[in-house]
DNA sequence: CGTAAAGTTGACATACGTCAATTTCAGTGG
DNA sequence: CCACTGAAATTGACGTATGTCAACTTTACG
């Protein structure tokens, strides 16, 4: 189940060709925080070959799948003789950091339940499965999960999906979401102040 | 004193010779928030290029500095003859990325007095001139400044620095901030609780 | 069908923001 | 050199969003 922990040794770039696996990093006093979910084709664990070589966070998978992966003179050696492949990193860590830089700002000027509404749209794009019914998340989230994504506690956040289910925008069932119309959701992203 | 705007074509990337730049984002709401103070030697502005062509954040200038810019079809070819650049390029974009995620942890998990003192270190680190009686911030940084870099009001600023500095921790004139010993920030960054 | 994990819900506490009034300071011009 | 101005900073009173604590229910699964 774990692929890889905070603090080990970083010697091999992964890349997930199969299953879900779930990013997290935990605090000097055990918060922890859920950094990302790595969806098929995604690259993870690189950050560490890049630093100080030690991974920044846990790796565990949510389902299971299947990864490969390098050993990090391979991949310099690789980048050595195709410089595509280095740009092709930046414009992968580029995003990353853009997204991260969202939701730092999120978290830096919006309220709680705003920041839960833009991490739905976010898992929504990035691992949204269309239904007959609306759009489902294709793997298991717990309330707690989703806390961790956005600096909230699972109290928090299961008293805001209650709240939305009675209203009709979100449904749920043990650790599965779906959004049935996402423009409700995006409507609670811009709402100016409660 | 405005050297880009958010949202606007990013055609060059930067190079910050002298002088100190501040980075920051607005929300549609028009909230600040600042990402970061360039140094001397440091890249900025570099990140539109590789994703969508747009400048992320504001870059202004807060005392009088030199900056040379490329353009992005000359970056794009030293980096496709020398791999080095791109490999470089990984680095410096890793490191921002770890960094962005450090603060998102510290927003999502830690409280105001505990996030400011790792605001006040990190910037000790970055641009702290050691002096005869403690490390002084190098530039020009107002309450705001602070506020809006660690996610809280120039209020709570205000009233924790104040008391800060009858405990002897800080030292502060307009703008100006002095840390007499680090230890001592240091160690309410890892206060349990309270 | 029993046990553990996930989720719900209520009562209560509080850290921090909001609002508002003053004070201090740096720079400018007469 | 002093008075004036606007920006930065301080400080108090007060409100509230959200965490904390705790009890309970539901669901999944062997």
């Amino acid at each position: 189940m774990t692929i890889f922990v905070q603090g080990a040794p970083a010697e091999r770039a992964h890349i997930l060709l199969e299953g879900r696996v779930r990013i997290l990093q935990t605090d000097e006093d055990g918060a922890q925080v859920v950094m990302r979910f790595v969806g098929r084709g995604q690259t993870f664990g690189t950050m560490g070959l890049f630093t100080d070589h030690l991974y920044p966070a846990h790796a565990i998978a949510v389902t299971n799948g299947t990864e490969i992966s390098w050993s990090e003179a391979n991949l310099l050696d690789l980048m050595a003789r195709h410089p595509q492949i280095g740009l092709n990193l930046v414009h992968v860590i580029g995003a990353r950091l853009r997204e991260t830089e969202d939701r730092l700002r999120e978290l830096a000027t919006q309220r709680v339940e705003r920041r839960i509404a833009h991490t739905l749209l976010r898992l929504a794009a990035q691992a949204g499965k269309a239904g007959h019914n609306g759009t489902e998340i294709d793997f298991p989230l717990s309330r707690k999960d989703l806390a961790e994504m956005c600096g909230a506690t699972l109290h928090t956040v299961s008293r805001t999906l209650t709240a939305w289910e009675k209203q009709g925008a979100v449904r749920t069932s043990q650790q599965r979401i779906t959004i049935p119309d996402i423009a409700e959701i995006q409507k609670r992203c811009e709402e100016e102040r409660a």
